[in-house]
DNA sequence: GAGTTTGAAACT
DNA sequence: CAGTTTCAAACTC
C-alpha cells in the first residue's frame, strides 16, 4: 500500500491532474465566460430510462420501495438571469435546492450528453477542481474521469479512468469530508429515455460509469449545480448562478434528457452557502457558518433500494475504474445525518450502501438506540463484481493515513486497514438498506477498514430479501463518498496509482486521505462489521472472476500470479522503489521478501509515493498490466508494449511474452523470435513442458498411491500378531528388510544411471523395484502367517 | 550458491 | 528517440 504524504498529496493536483481531456472538450458555447480558465461543461445529461432501477431509496426508515422517479419531470435548470438553479422532483418533498451564497461559480455548457466540470466546490476550503462529467443514467450520478474522446478511447482500451459524472445513476451524493458538513445527495429525476441532445461526446461516455459518489468539501461551498431534466441545458454562466435547483418528478418514466451543469466555484471566498443534503429522497440540511441550517425532509422516503437507483461504486465494464471511498471523520461539531446509501452499480456493478449515523439528524433512521460503540477493529467494505483488474477503490482517509497493510494470501493485493482517529459519538442511527439487485448473483467483497480510536459499532450485514446485499454502514464518520478535497488531488492518475496507495491529506486540505484499493484487491472477507458492496448478476461473482482468471487463455493457462502469492523480490539497489522490483511494479508492498534497504513499505511512505509519482511521470501506464487485450482478431492477450528480446528467442522467461505464456505479437521488437504459433521450437518446448507436467503429475499420483498402499498395508498387518486375525504381521518390515529394500532401490537407481536412462525412466525403474520389494515382503508375510496359523492349529 | 545471461527499466 | 547503464530475474554450472 502506498501512502502519500501530505506534502506530496498537496502536489498532486497540479502535477498529476489530467486536464487533457477537458482541454480537448469543445464547449458548445465557448463564450469564454469561464472564471479562471475556460473549461467547458456538459450541460446536457440524458437520462437513460431504466425501469428496473426506477426507485431509489436511501433512507432506511422507510421500508416500502418508492415509485421510481421518472424523467417526466426533467430537471429544470434556471440559468440565465435567475441566480438560482433548482433541481426538484415532481414531488414537493424531493426538491433539492442548492443556494450558494455567492454566484462566483462559472459554468459552461457542452453538447455532450454528460455534464463535465472542472471543479465543484462546496466549501471555501475544499474544492473539486478536477475535470469531471455529470451524467444521469440509471438514475445515478457518476463521476467519471476524462471527458475527452481521447480519454474515452484510452479508457476503453487501456483502462483509463474517465472522470465523468455519467447518467448511469441518478444520485449525486455530496458530502463534506472531514468536515462538519452534512452530506447531501442530489437525486436526479428518473429518465426514461436517453438524452436527446448533446450526444456528441456522450456515446462513448455513457457506458462508462465511474465515480459513483461525490463528496463535496467539508463546507458547503457548492457554488452552483444546475440540473435540467426536461431539455437541453442552456449555457449557464456560473457567475450568474447562485442557486442550483434540480427539479425532479416522480413519474414512472420519462424520456427527457437530464442536463446538469456543475459550475466551477471560481471564488470561494464568498459567504458560505447552506446546502441541503438529500439522501434517498430526503433532504438533509447542511448548515453553513453563515447561514442558518435548513432542513428539508422529503416525504417520499425511498427506503428500499430499487435497482438502478443506487449509486454505483465500482463500475465493472471498463477497466481502470476508480471508486473513491471517503472514510473521513467529521469534526466534533459535525452533525451528521444518518444516511443510508444504497449503492447499486448498474451493469452488474456493486451495490454500496453506506449508512451514516449522525446525532441530531432530522432524517435518521434508527433501528435501535446504539450510542457510539466501539466498532470492531476491522470494517471491511464489501465490494463485489469486480471484473477489471484496473478497477480501484479509493478510500479517503479521515485522518493521517494510519494504514496497516494486510497481505492477503493468494492475492496480489493488499488489504488496507484504514484507521481513523475519530471520536464520533452520539446515538447511532443504523439502518439496513436493502438494495434490490439489478439481477441475481450479487457479490460481496470486503475491504477492511479500521478505526483506531473510538469506533462505533458497525452493524452486521443483513441478508437482503433479494439477491442484493444489504449494506451496513458503521456509525463512524466513514463515508463512501468522494472527498471534498480538491478533486484534482486525486483525480488525475487514480487509475495509475498502484494498488494500496494511500494519499495522505494535503496540508490545509482537511483531514482527508485516500486509499487506493484496486477492486480485485477487495477480496471476500466476510468480516463484520462492514460495508457491503453488492453487485448485480450482470457481472460474475467474485469467485467467478477469480475462477475465470485461472482459465486458460489462448491455450495458455493463466499466469500463476493470479492464483498464487507473488514471489519475493531480491532487490538490493533499487530500494524496491523502481519498476525493477516486481513488488513495486505490481503495486504491492514488499512482504517476506529478500530485498535489502527496502523502501517499499509503510515506513517509507513518502519515498514510495515519490517513486510512484516519478514512475507515473515517466510512464503513465507504468502500473497497468502489461498483458492486456490485443486488437480485434488478435490474441486475446498480448503484451502491451511487446518484448525486445534479442538472444533468448523469446522462448525463455527472460521474455515477458513467454513468461506470460503468450505469443509475441506484431508490436514486439524481438530478434530471432521463436515465440509464435507455428514455431517448431515453441511447439517442442511446449510439448516438453506439457510432458514434464504430466510426468510430474503421474509421479505424484504414483507416490501418493504407493504411500497409501504402504500405510494401508502397515495398518492391516499391525493387529495380526496380537489378535491372530487375517492380517500380515508388520514385524516383517524390520530394519533389515528396510535396508535390503533400500539397497535394491539404490541398485536399481544406479543401473538406471549407468544405462543413461532419463530421470523419469529412472524413477519408474526405482518405483517398480520398490513394488517388487513390497510384493516380496507381502509374500513373506503371508507365508509366515500361514506358518503361524498352522502352528497355532 | 555463485556466477552468467538476459532484457526491462532507467538514464543520458 | 536512440544508445548506454543499471538492475534484478532467469538461467547455468
Amino acid at each position: 500500500m502506498d501512502v502519500v504524504s501530505p506534502e506530496l498529496n498537496s502536489l498532486l493536483p497540479d502535477e498529476i491532474m489530467d486536464t487533457e481531456a477537458m482541454e480537448k472538450v469543445v464547449p458548445s458555447q465557448p463564450d469564454g465566460t469561464m472564471g479562471v480558465k475556460p473549461e467547458p461543461l456538459d450541460l446536457t445529461v440524458p437520462m437513460e430510462t431504466d425501469s428496473s432501477s426506477e426507485t431509489l431509496n436511501i433512507c432506511s426508515d422507510v421500508a416500502a420501495p418508492q415509485p421510481a422517479l421518472s424523467t417526466d419531470s426533467p430537471l429544470t435548470i434556471n440559468p440565465g438571469a435567475s441566480s438560482s438553479v433548482s433541481m426538484a422532483s415532481s414531488m414537493p418533498s424531493s426538491i433539492i435546492t442548492l443556494k450558494p451564497v455567492q454566484a462566483t461559480s462559472v459554468a459552461t455548457t457542452r453538447t455532450t450528453d454528460s455534464v463535465t466540470g472542472t471543479s465543484v466546490s462546496t466549501s471555501g476550503l475544499q474544492k473539486l477542481t478536477g475535470p469531471f462529467t455529470i451524467s444521469a443514467a440509471n438514475h445515478q450520478i457518476i463521476l467519471n474521469k476524462v471527458a475527452s474522446s481521447q480519454a474515452t478511447e484510452a479508457g476503453r482500451g487501456a483502462g483509463t479512468t474517465p472522470q465523468i459524472i455519467k447518467q448511469d445513476g441518478q444520485k449525486l451524493l455530496l458530502t463534506a469530508i472531514g468536515k462538519s458538513v452534512q452530506p447531501f445527495v442530489l437525486q436526479l429525476p428518473h429518465t426514461g429515455s436517453k438524452p436527446v441532445v448533446s450526444q456528441a461526446a456522450g456515446d462513448a461516455k455513457t457506458q462508462t460509469p465511474q465515480f459513483k459518489v461525490v463528496t463535496i468539501g467539508g463546507r458547503t461551498e457548492l457554488k452552483s449545480i444546475v440540473g435540467n431534466a426536461g431539455n437541453q441545458m442552456s449555457t449557464l454562466q456560473a457567475q450568474h448562478l447562485k442557486t442550483v435547483q434540480i427539479t425532479k418528478k416522480t413519474p414512472v418514466s420519462s424520456a427527457a434528457p437530464i442536463k446538469f451543469i456543475v459550475t466551477k466555484a471560481v471564488n470561494s471566498k464568498g459567504p458560505q452557502t447552506s446546502v441541503a443534503p438529500v439522501i434517498a429522497g430526503r433532504v438533509l440540511t447542511q448548515t453553513s457558518p453563515l447561514m442558518t441550517p435548513r432542513t428539508i425532509t422529503l416525504t417520499e422516503s425511498h427506503n428500499t433500494s430499487i435497482p438502478g437507483k443506487k449509486i454505483a461504486i465500482s463500475p465493472l465494464k471498463t477497466p481502470s475504474k476508480v471508486t473513491v471511498v471517503s472514510v473521513a471523520s467529521p469534526t466534533g461539531n459535525t452533525s451528521q445525518k444518518s444516511v443510508a446509501l444504497p449503492v447499486n452499480v448498474a451493469l452488474g456493478q456493486q451495490i454500496l450502501t453506506v449508512q451514516q449515523a449522525t446525532p441530531g439528524s432530522p432524517v435518521k433512521v434508527v433501528t435501535g438506540p446504539s450510542p457510539a460503540q466501539n466498532i470492531k477493529p476491522v470494517q471491511p467494505v464489501a465490494v463485489g463484481g469486480v471484473s477489471s483488474s484496473q478497477f480501484k477503490t479509493i478510500i479517503p482517509l479521515a485522518t493521517q493515513p494510519n494504514v496497516q497493510q494486510i497481505q492477503v494470501p493468494g492475492s496480489r493485493f493488499h488489504y488496507v486497514r484504514l484507521v481513523t482517529a475519530t471520536t464520533a459519538s452520539g446515538p447511532s442511527t443504523s439502518s439496513v438498506q436493502t438494495a434490490k439487485p439489478m439481477s441475481t448473483g450479487a457479490v460481496r467483497m470486503s475491504v477492511p477498514i479500521v478505526q483506531a480510536k473510538t469506533v462505533k459499532q458497525m452493524m452486521a450485514p443483513k441478508p437482503l430479501p433479494s439477491a442484493a446485499h444489504v449494506v451496513t454502514s458503521p456509525q463512524t464518520q466513514q463515508r463512501l463518498i468522494m472527498p471534498a478535497t480538491p478533486l484534482t488531488q486525486i483525480q488525475p492518475n487514480f487509475a495509475n496509482l498502484p494498488p494500496g496507495t494511500v494519499l495522505a491529506p494535503a496540508p490545509g486540505g482537511g483531514n482527508m486521505g485516500y486509499a487506493v484499493v484496486p477492486a480485485q484487491y477487495v477480496t471476500q472477507l466476510q468480516q463484520n462489521p462492514f460495508v457491503t458492496l453488492a453487485s448485480s448478476s450482470a457481472f460474475p461473482p467474485l469467485t467467478g472472476v477469480q475462477t475465470q482468471a485461472r482459465l486458460p487463455l489462448n491455450g495458455f493457462p493463466a499466469p500463476e500470479s493470479t492464483s498464487r502469492p507473488r514471489k519475493p523480490c531480491n532487490c538490493t539497489k533499487s530500494q524496491c522503489l523502481k519498476l525493477y522490483c516486481d513488488c513495486f511494479a505490481n503495486g504491492e508492498f514488499c512482504s517476506n521478501c529478500n530485498c535489502n534497504n527496502c523502501f517499499n513499505n509503510l515506513e517509507h511512505e513518502t519515498e514510495r509515493l515519490k517513486a510512484i509519482k516519478t514512475c507515473l511521470d515517466r510512464n503513465p501506464e507504468a502500473f497497468k498490466p502489461k498483458i492486456g487485450k490485443g486488437k480485434e482478431g488478435e490474441s486475446d492477450r498480448r503484451h502491451s508494449k511487446g518484448c525486445n528480446c534479442k538472444r533468448s528467442g523469446c522462448l525463455k522467461n527472460y521474455c515477458e511474452c513467454y513468461e506470460a505464456k503468450i505469443m509475441c505479437s506484431s508490436i514486439c521488437k524481438c530478434i530471432g523470435c521463436k515465440n509464435f504459433e507455428e514455431s517448431p521450437e515453441r511447439k517442442t518446448l511446449m510439448h516438453l513442458a506439457d510432458a514434464a507436467e504430466v510426468r510430474v503429475q503421474q509421479q505424484t499420483a504414483a507416490k501418493t498411491k504407493l504411500s497409501s498402499q504402504i500405510s494401508d498395508l502397515l495398518t492391516r498387518t499391525a493387529p495380526v500378531m496380537s489378535s491372530g486375525g487375517g492380517r500380515l504381521p508388520y514385524t516383517f518390515v524390520t530394519k533389515e528388510v528396510l535396508e535390503a529394500t533400500c539397497e535394491c532401490l539404490m541398485e536399481k537407481a544406479k543401473r538406471a544411471e549407468q544405462t543413461r536412462q532419463s530421470q523419469a525412466e529412472a524413477e519408474r525403474m526405482v518405483l517398480e523395484e520398490f513394488g517388487h520389494c513390497l510384493m516380496r515382503i507381502i509374500s513373506s508375510a503371508a507365508k509366515a502367517k500361514t506358518d503361524c496359523d498352522s502352528v497355532n492349529c
